[in-house]
DNA sequence: GCAGACTGTTCGCTAACGCCGGACAAGGGC
DNA sequence: GCCCTTGTCCGGCGTTAGCGAACAGTCTGC
C-alpha cells in the first residue's frame, strides 16, 4: 500500500460520502457532471485518480468546489447540531440538590451559544425551492432549524444536509445558499442575528 | 480558449507565483518535488494539467497543500502589511488645523488594529532556523515584524514571505510555522497577544 | 411468476496526455 | 573564450483516465 493508493481511497471516500448525502445514484451524478458512471465508481473505489478537471466537474455538480475533497472535514466553518445531539436545556439542575425548576416541559439547546437580538422567521420551501441563486454573504450570523423536509445548505466549500430536527449555525459572512432537496415542502425556522452594536 | 485552458493557466500562474516567492528555480523545485523540470515548466505555462499526485508533491515541496492552488487568494486568514504599505501613525493631523504633535520622529502603523496587553519578543533565527516543527495552534493572536533576513510563515494553507520591513498579523488558532529562508540570520520582532479576559 | 427499471461493479479497449530526457538559446560571472 | 545556470521546446514513451457494454443484484408493479 503506497501513499498514492491511500490518498486515492481517501478521495474516493469523500466522494462517496458527498454523493450519498446528495442521495444521487452513480449514474445520476455522472450525468450531472458529464462523465461516465463507471468513472464515478472507479474513483469511489480508489481504482482511478481523476484528473483535476474531472474532479472539478464532480464537485461542481454537487454545489461545492474541488477544495472540498482535500480540506480536512474537521475544521468546519459552522457548527451543526444534529437532532440526536441536542442537549436538554433548562433541566441542568444540580444533581446534588435535585432541584427541578420545571415540570412537564422539555427544552433542548440547539445552538452552540445563547443568542440575543434575533430575528426569527418561519419559512416554507416548495419542492425545488431555494434561497440565494448564488451563495451570498452579509453581516451578522444566523441559525436555522428544519421542521420537515430536507434542506441543503451550502456554507463556503461545505455542504450540509439538514433533516427534520437538525439545526445549523454559522456567521453570515460565509457564502451560503439554501435549497429544498426533498420531494416534499420543507418547513423551517430561521434566525437572523444582525451584527452587534 | 475553453474553460479547461483557463483553469490551467490560473493554476500555472499560482504555481509560478508560489515558486517565485520561494526563489526556487524550475530545476530546484523539480528536484525537491521529484518531478522533471520540463513538467514544472509545462504546468506553469498551462500546457499540461498535472495529476493530483503531482500537484500534491509540488505543494508539499513548498510547505503547503494542494488546496492552495484552488483557494482564492483574496480570502486571507491573516493580513499582511507590506513595508511600502505602512501608513504613517501619529502624524494624522487635521489638515485644516495643520497641527504637528511631534517633530523628528516617524511612526508607522504596521498592524491592522491597535492592540493591547501584548508580549513583545525580539527574535533571532540562525540560517535554516525554524520554529514549530509542524504547524501548531494556540489561543490568542500574534503579530510579527522582520528586521532583517527573510522569514517564511506558513498560515494554514497559505505561505507568506516576509522581507525586512514586512509584518504579519493572524489569529494564533490558525496553524502556523516560521522558518528562516534567507542565507543570513533573520531578526524579527514578534508580538503575542493572549486571549481577552 | 416475469418484465422492467433501477442499483453498483467489472472488463477490455483506446485515445489522450502526463511525464520524461535531451537539446536548445539566453544570460551572468570569471 | 569557458562554464554554469536560467527557462523553454520537442519527440516520444508509457501510463491511465475515461468510456461503453455487459454484468449481477434488488425492488416494484403487473
Amino acid at each position: 500500500m503506497n501513499s498514492k493508493q491511500e490518498s486515492q481511497s481517501a478521495l474516493g471516500e469523500r466522494l462517496h460520502e458527498l454523493r450519498s448525502q446528495h442521495r444521487y445514484s452513480i449514474r445520476g451524478l455522472a450525468a450531472k457532471a458529464g462523465v461516465s458512471a463507471s468513472l464515478v465508481s472507479d474513483v469511489e473505489k480508489g481504482k482511478v485518480e481523476p484528473s483535476i478537471s474531472t474532479l472539478t466537474r464532480l464537485a461542481s455538480a454537487m454545489g461545492t468546489t474541488i477544495t472540498y475533497f482535500f480540506s480536512p472535514q474537521a475544521q468546519s466553518m459552522g457548527r451543526v447540531v444534529k437532532a440526536v445531539d441536542r442537549v436538554p436545556f433548562g433541566g441542568l439542575a444540580d444533581p446534588a440538590s435535585g432541584t427541578r425548576p420545571a415540570s412537564g416541559t422539555r427544552f433542548e439547546l440547539a445552538s452552540p451559544t445563547e443568542l440575543h437580538s434575533i430575528e426569527a422567521i418561519y419559512g416554507h420551501y416548495e419542492v425545488g425551492g431555494w434561497f440565494g441563486e448564488e451563495p451570498f454573504t452579509h453581516e451578522g450570523e444566523e441559525w436555522g432549524f428544519v421542521l420537515s423536509g430536507r434542506l441543503k445548505v451550502i456554507l463556503g466549500d461545505e455542504v450540509h444536509f439538514l433533516d427534520p430536527g437538525d439545526s445549523i449555525w454559522f456567521p453570515s459572512t460565509v457564502p451560503h445558499r439554501m435549497e429544498n432537496v426533498a420531494d416534499t415542502p420543507t418547513q423551517y425556522i430561521w434566525i437572523d442575528i444582525p451584527p452587534r452594536n
